[in-house]
RNA sequence: GUGGGCGUAGCCUAGCGGUUAAGGCGCCAGGUUGUGGCCCUGGAGAUCGAGGGUUCGAAUCCCUCCGCUCACC
């Protein structure tokens, strides 16, 4: 296979890298968003609104597409790419972090893990092998291994034994990935333990793995000890490696984990919050919802290019979202995703120039997360949890 | 006209003698991170159709009126 990562420029003030990633379906510039299409269908876009929007490449999921159709349907029907009609890169996840979060969970040893679907209740048992066998059959350019995801919270014993566990797990799927390429990447685990996060990189980069993610986060913890782990761990994986930070995708999120040297993001965030009326704008998020909007003649951002805003008032969508018209998912997930996309490509632009520290710097000045009250909860929350993490790293 | 039923927040209802009238929808706002379009959390909003009476106490019981509705003439 092919070089599949190439780095073109580092900031000197950061660890921020851009690059390029080569797969069998095109390349895709880096750092890159990857929007999330777990049932082989970014909701409410054609792979056409796909392309337009900047969307490099796309993320799938191995438990969904198992459940229904079925692999053995979509291998007769020619692989995923033909099957959904798109013809860039994919990345399938395995489906370990549906498992421990979706299906009602019935029991998990090192040899896999039994659950039940959430489609019909049925029993099934996922394994290593098995989950490599169903991405091996869909197709993608990148898989991942098959992982344990603890929710956040649980004690420091209970995250060490599933990192094990999920190490023994990626040593199997290691050994039994065979097809040609098609790039399996390992996921580092650990929790927000500093010192586990180090042995699960050594670990799982031992395993030599052609790219690595970091797993296990944004699950409920502050975004300041998201912030830390990720600046630990990141500048511990191969620099000549692309780096995948695991379900992570608000704006603010985006710049500052860049910032710590990742590569690749996938997160549902901004195409679940455009289906729920929420939008970026480069100020702050709105929600098209509020009564604000009724009368609103200019677009949801004045700085976007997407065709939403080209072409529709913010007052057309309020209207779009208070009737539930179906025209206002599309119109706002194009928007959300364009902006993810377009706030990757600036971020890249200026790691080449250089000026990726000013940039990010005017970036979280400018932009508001969420209103100042939900963000000092958080704050409050972050210090109160340290106070009693103090003994644990 | 006669007899019955019903009037409780913008809408639909619960409460039928006992603190501060409850819920759903809607409305006003938050939240949502390896996706079920769902869901979660707050908030505003009611002289209980009007007037009179009984009672320590009335949305609740009685009387009159108004409005809606059904049956019979």
């Amino acid at each position: 296979m092919s070089q599949l990562f190439s780095l073109a420029g580092t900031c000197s003030r950061t660890r921020a890298r851009a690059g390029t990633l080569t797969t069998p379906h095109g390349s895709v510039a880096t750092p890159a968003f990857m929007p999330v299409g777990s049932q082989g269908t970014v909701k409410a876009l054609t792979p056409d609104d796909l392309r337009v929007v900047g969307a490099g490449m796309i993320l799938a999921n191995a438990y969904h597409l198992h459940l229904r159709p079925g692999v053995e349907i979509i291998g007769r029907l020619g692989g995923l790419h033909r099957f959904m009609s798109w013809d860039g890169p994919i990345l399938t996840d395995s489906g370990g972090f549906q498992v421990f979060s979706l299906g009602h969970l019935r029991r998990v040893s090192d040899e896999g893990a039994v659950f039940r679907s959430h489609i019909d209740g049925s029993e099934q048992f996922l394994t290593p092998e098995l989950a490599i066998e169903i991405q091996e059959k869909l197709g993608a350019d990148i898989i991942m291994a098959f992982d344990e995801c603890p929710p956040y919270g649980d004690d420091l014993r209970i995250i060490r034994e599933s990192m094990e566990r999920s190490h023994l797990w990626a040593r199997r799927c290691r050994s039994s990935h065979r097809r040609d390429g098609q790039a399996l990447f390992g996921i580092i685990h650990g929790g927000t333990s500093v010192e586990l996060r180090r042995q699960s990189t050594a670990f799982v980069t031992g395993l030599d793995f052609p790219g690595y993610a970091i797993g296990g986060l944004s699950l409920g913890e502050p975004k300041e000890l998201m912030y830390s782990i990720v600046e630990e761990t990141a500048p511990l994986l191969p620099e000549e490696r692309p780096r995948y930070l695991m379900g992570v995708g608000s704006p603010e999120d985006l710049v500052e984990c860049v910032a710590c040297g990742v590569d690749m993001f996938d997160s549902a965030l901004p195409t679940r919050l455009a289906r729920n009326g929420a939008v970026f704008s480069r100020d702050r998020r709105l929600n098209l919802r509020n009564a604000r909007f009724a009368l609103e003649e200019g677009p949801i951002d004045p700085d976007c290019d997407c065709s939403t805003c080209r072409d529709f008032s913010a007052a057309y969508l309020h209207h779009l979202f208070r009737c539930e018209e179906l025209l206002a998912y599309r119109l706002a997930t194009i928007h959300n995703l364009r902006f993810a996309a377009r706030l990757m490509e600036q971020v890249r632009q200026s790691i080449l120039d250089d000026s990726f520290a000013r940039f990010k710097e005017a970036f979280l000045k400018r932009y508001q997360p969420t209103d100042a009250e939900a963000r000092a909860e958080q704050k409050q929350k972050w210090l109160e949890l340290r106070r009693d993490r103090q003994p644990l790293d």
